[in-house]
DNA sequence: ATTAGCAGTCTAATATAGGGAGTGCTAATA
DNA sequence: TATTAGCACTCCCTATATTAGACTGCTAAT
């Protein structure tokens, strides 16, 4: 469809523009690429690419900014993948090996650095747990009325709940009844105790034992727990930096998306299903209005057969993507590789 | 020192300025107030409360401002306690009363809590753990050189690591190895643990076992683990529709602090010595010139003797203080109602 | 002690003008 | 046929000027 020459000056007008923010004049592409043609020429190929689609012009005496189309082209065939330096990547990968950080923090500081390499906002939403394995339960009796329920899913990831009984249980029994669960579940995931076996499990335990009873309720309720979606987001002071939102206005807009955890949680999720590996989100992808002139870059990460989580980073439609595309990749590949280091 | 008109005209003032946002004229006092003199009259108090340094005049010709003593005495002698509604008090309760949540959960939710009523950003810093009595270790084999340990402390509260070994241990040992470490460390704190009884009961642990030398180096790392100091911020958008946030420089201030949550972290540290109760702290009383023209509202969290973390409201010196300080109050009271009901 | 009245001060909003950057088109050129 | 020099035109942005309006501070009278 576009002439090679068309496709070389789309790529540096939006090079151009991610670099300074403005409207590109065909007179600085001239200037700073080796076209060999006059300015009028480099105008003439620009109206094309308007026609097309791909650049559009804010106003009559204007230079052109990109498109989401223009973008998106951009992305899927123009730019030059450009791995992080060496220094970035020792500095992550450092991150990721320390032994003395749990899940928590990890996942803090993948946000920290998403926000912090990519000068935008970095997002990180928290395992979901429902389709992992599960690997032991604990019960330990707090008080006569209190038990703390621990299931340990594999990986060494642990969800705990404090649990409320009518009547007193001995710690003695409470042992013979976990030793029961882990006997039935081990190896089943949430997903599939929740389905169809919860009930089985505990018409078992109260036939292995009568005193089941008592947990029955309780137990019901710690298995259909509501899973939390935990979302760990830094970087929120870098979007203010960025000149499209330099208006008190446009800055409200996107605090907005930032707040609303749950929309964003949403996006990501669905995107998920789309592909395994970098993807990148435009707010003409989506239908709510709030997102409008921002972009996404986000990839899965998980463990061997599924995957558990997103990360990504949310920042202006113009984004450094040749940059933030692999960073994400990167720490996604990293975050991986620490959940599965445990096995 | 003030007479008692200088005290109602202040009062009014600062009043009047919490729900308009702007400079307040001796008119709109004149009109809105009933004191029975003209407003020259108060014009000529207001210059006095001026030299006393409670009100400031932007400009020759504007109303007045309240200053951060204005706002003190105001907050100590002046304004009227107003509790929540019985509608918000209950919707708080409720959240709070839930049992199918887990820690992290009601924290996030109590953060929201504060930001949605208070029209500003919610604060929870996460308890910190280094005072709470540990209850249970429990060591649990993930594959051969992984273990993860979970530490219970007192209220059901836990943490987990994974832990690395270089030989082999058996499960069996393991639960030996925990039966043993809970004998000796039940009842102590962290701090206590980290301050002079991990050397013993380590040493106390190889006399008993000859296999736990294994695990020295790794239960040394365990106990010393840094704390993760765990932020939950809700509501940044809420900041955006603040009048004196109202230009992109001066929120780029504000999501600064945000983003800075050591800072945030050190500032309600620091604050939770002062005071058992609710108390405010304003840019003038902390060092950092980044917290300028900025308020926070905080109270401390806890167990029946020891605090355990802060919550706070962050917003613009100009806050509905009545509202808010019985807000946090509040949210404090019935965390700490529920991080003790699991006795 | 209070206040009416008024001059003086500063802000914020609006209008106007000019410079500058960049385009689109036309006509000439290779 | 593709390219380009040249130029008129468009629109934004900034600076400057102007004005209305809101309040104060002061003075002199009550």
């Amino acid at each position: 469809m576009l002439s090679k020459r068309q496709e070389k000056i789309l790529k540096a007008v939006i090079q151009t523009h991610i670099k300074t923010a403005s409207p590109v004049s065909s007179k600085s592409i001239c200037k700073n690429y080796q076209f060999g043609v006059s300015p009028a020429t480099i105008r003439n190929e620009m109206q094309t690419l308007e026609e097309m689609g791909y650049l559009h012009q804010p106003h009559t005496s204007a230079g052109r900014i990109p498109t989401e189309l223009g973008y998106k082209l951009y992305i899927e065939n123009l730019m030059d993948t450009r791995e992080l330096t060496g220094n970035e990547k020792k500095i992550i990968i450092k991150e990721f090996s320390k032994n003395d950080k749990g899940l928590n923090e990890i996942m803090k500081n993948a946000s920290y650095f998403l926000s912090d390499f990519a000068k935008n906002v970095g997002i990180v939403i928290a395992p979901r747990l429902f389709n992992t394995p599960v690997v032991k339960i604990e019960l330990i009796k707090l008080s006569e009325q209190r038990i703390l329920a621990i299931l340990i899913l594999k990986e060494g990831i642990s969800v705990d709940r404090v649990l409320f009984i009518k009547e007193t249980i001995k710690q003695r029994e409470l042992e013979r009844v976990s030793a029961k669960i882990n006997e039935l579940l081990y190896g089943k995931t949430l997903a599939e105790i929740r389905g169809y076996y919860l009930e089985e499990v505990i018409n078992e335990l109260i036939r292995f034992d009568r005193f089941m009873r008592k947990l029955k309720k309780t137990l019901y309720e710690f298995f259909k727990l509501v899973e939390e979606k935990i979302i760990y987001l830094e970087g929120v002071s870098n979007i203010a930096a960025q000149p499209e939102f330099s208006t008190a206005e446009n800055i409200k807009h996107i605090l907005y998306i930032i707040d609303d955890k749950q929309f964003l949680n949403k996006v990501l999720d669905n995107a998920k299903n789309s592909s395994e590996k970098v993807s990148i989100i435009m707010s003409g992808d989506i239908e709510e209005e709030t997102i409008k002139g921002c972009s996404l870059v986000i990839a899965p990460y998980g463990f061997h057969n599924f995957k558990v989580g997103n990360i990504g980073v949310l920042g202006p439609l113009r984004m450094d993507y040749s940059k933030v595309v692999s960073l994400v990749g990167f720490i996604s590949e990293n975050l991986t590789k620490y959940l599965n280091r445990t096995i």
